[in-house]
DNA sequence: CTCTTTGCAAATCTTTTGCAACTTG
DNA sequence: CAAGTTGCAAAAGATTTGCAAAGAG
């Protein structure tokens, strides 16, 4: 299999010095190619159209692997992990009902100022973060607001 | 057996309608008196001395309603979650190694900020947040500095 | 008296591991 | 080649659920 070596998952894999097979690629290139934060499972499944003997222990290994290495984030949640494909500071807005997750950008400055403000303490060695609110999206807000007229 | 009707956790479950049994009151109370974030097995061995016959499935549904009142907050993690007793916007330092979880209340006044932003949020109802940072405390930090010289 | 909770066991789910065969560097 | 990966199956945990008996309001 011939694989292009130029896009940011490729050079994502060099600079951590991660193999590159093409399963591999293709798991990272699935979660880069989504925000809607997958599951392991939405990971299987997007990529098993083109590796239809991808086993899901793989997918739970490569994700670790890019998890170790920086390259996604992971967001451990009571019902299963769901992955973020961008690791730098960021606000999620979790749905407790239909489970989206959004990504907030706004306030990235603050977030930002934040994490380099704790990155400077002595007592702690920062190498990862998460920032969530719980709560209703819009749709599942409005659905609740007359549920029975 | 006769119980105390004034303290916070006694008032928590007036004020959410909850059921005063000794077991809940007294899994209220050992997550109340642990700042360590304890995990369900935690609080399942503490309360053990008082209740030798409670049930692992009784703590674990004792905490979801806990939770699910807003009187103490779940931190979903890998390996189990973690609760914490605090449900007010502040920082939980995650130590990778050690697993540790120690809250830092310097940055409250900006998160308490960041929380009402987010809030007045015409598309998300806020119900809860999380803030975590993770790396190494400062014991594990110096541990790995130096370990085979 | 009614509805909730408890305790115990079984069931579900998610995630990790052991291993032999196969690839990548 | 040597070390890392893949697939498959089994193992290990974490969390939930079904039910009958006990308890709270």
């Amino acid at each position: 299999v011939t694989i292009k070596t130029s896009d940011p998952v490729s050079r994502a894999f060099r600079e951590h010095g991660l193999r590159r097979t093409p399963q591999r690629l293709a798991i990272a290139r699935a979660v880069a190619a989504n925000d809607r934060h997958p599951t392991v499972q939405d990971v299987h499944t997007m990529v098993r159209g083109d590796f239809p003997t991808m086993s899901l222990a793989t997918v739970y290994n490569t994700l670790r692997s890019l998890v170790n290495a920086g390259v996604i984030a992971d967001l451990p949640f009571a019902g299963g992990a769901r992955f973020d494909s961008d690791p730098s500071p960021h606000i999620n807005l979790v749905c407790s009902d239909c489970g989206s997750i959004v990504d907030a950008h706004e306030y990235d400055p603050m977030l930002t100022r934040l994490t380099r403000s704790v990155s400077s303490r002595p007592d702690f060695r920062v190498d990862g973060h998460r920032f969530d609110f719980y709560g209703r999206c819009a749709s599942c807000a409005r659905d609740t607001a007359k549920p029975a007229p």
